[in-house]
DNA sequence: TGACATACGGAGCAATGTTCCGTTTTCCAA
DNA sequence: TTGGAAAACGGAACATTGCTCCGTATGTCA
């Protein structure tokens, strides 16, 4: 009863058919437009206005991402590396705990410009539920690392779930209900002093 | 551009205009209605279907709730009450600490049984947004109570503001990212314990 | 270069929130 | 008790929006 997402990345090489060019062209035109018009106005346009942003038809639109949610999770997926990579320059060039703690605090503000994709991600529509495990996906081995370190350093609690933290933090952050805009760096930086290991 | 609330409690005596006998059945039919398909399939059920069960028609129901929000709303509000009880039931006949921690477990589960009411609450629509600084004024006194209590007893930090802390354990439980059911639960324990006063 | 698979555009469909309006019911003053 | 105005009723019709269908155009390759 599920669709299976769209195979469209175009990773070099390997896939099971390259696009024609033309339709790899629009692909991207078609993310782009996405991109800016979520960034503009939220996750909630529509996908007409997406097409013509994009100078394409709803047909190919839909051709390529057969459901809006296809869309908004392509268009999350590529703003997550940056991420990533973040936690791995801390985990590299800071004290643990620090690293970890800063982090958290890079990806608080990270969500932070996100906000409106809070709807998309807590529907039950079940490729935007797909999506927050694909966070987890993506971030957790960095995450993982950052935790670890902290936990040999013996500046953390060892028995919490470093996946359970990160679905905390982004809850807390994609959550609409921030009246002020620092509520939830404080809230994370409350839930990080909980995990600090008492002496 | 915002349209105002329709005044439909029908508190007794004082209001405006006393509904007509009718009217007044019509809205209470409409409210449990919308409560019954809420618990059985979430608050996506549609107008018609809610109208149906009700009895009324489309008309009566949008005379009373001039935008589906609102009716939403009306039976999120009407649901919180239960929860201010707890809690002043907690802060008379517990230690202050542990009626805090405990009574955050019953607001967790309160929640826990509203799942897909995120969906709206994290909505942009503006009724929507208005529906958590409800939540906020309706449990903020019964919470300030259990929190004043803690910190004159010296068991929690006092620099942390309890408004800050209800919003957060909200969030966190409304949100529908949590995998196990447990998940907030235990995010929730560790926010408590964050906020633990250090010897 | 021609034939065919692939892709394109956009009109049209279905679902759903919301409005409109002719009909019915309640209420109250005479 | 009753007559009529105000209030309320029901549900067909409208607007928006995600998504599908299909006749036409275009890239690809022998």
């Amino acid at each position: 009863m599920v669709r299976k997402p769209p195979d469209v990345a175009a990773s070099p090489g390997h896939g099971p058919k390259p696009l024609r060019v033309d339709a790899q062209r629009n692909v991207e035109a078609i993310v782009v437009a996405a991109a800016q018009l979520f960034a503009e106005q939220g996750v909630d346009v529509t996908t007409r206005e997406i097409a013509q942003r994009a100078g394409v038809g709803m047909g190919t639109l839909y051709r390529r991402f057969p459901r809006r949610a296809d869309l908004v999770g392509a268009v999350f997926r590529t703003e997550l590396d940056a991420c990533v990579a973040a936690a791995e320059r801390l985990r590299r060039d800071r004290p643990a705990f620090e690293a970890l703690a800063e982090w958290m605090q890079i990806y608080v503000r990270f969500l932070g410009t996100k906000q409106g994709l809070a709807k998309a991600v807590s529907s039950d529509d079940p490729v935007y539920t797909g999506m927050f495990p694909l966070f987890q996906t993506r971030l957790r081995p960095a995450v993982d690392s950052l935790f670890s370190g902290a936990v040999e350093e013996r500046s953390v609690r060892s028995d919490v779930d470093p996946g359970d933290i990160l679905a905390a933090v982004s809850t807390l952050c994609l959550s609409a209900h921030v009246g002020r805009p620092d509520h939830a760096a404080r809230m994370v930086a409350l839930l990080i002093e909980g995990l600090r290991r008492k002496p």
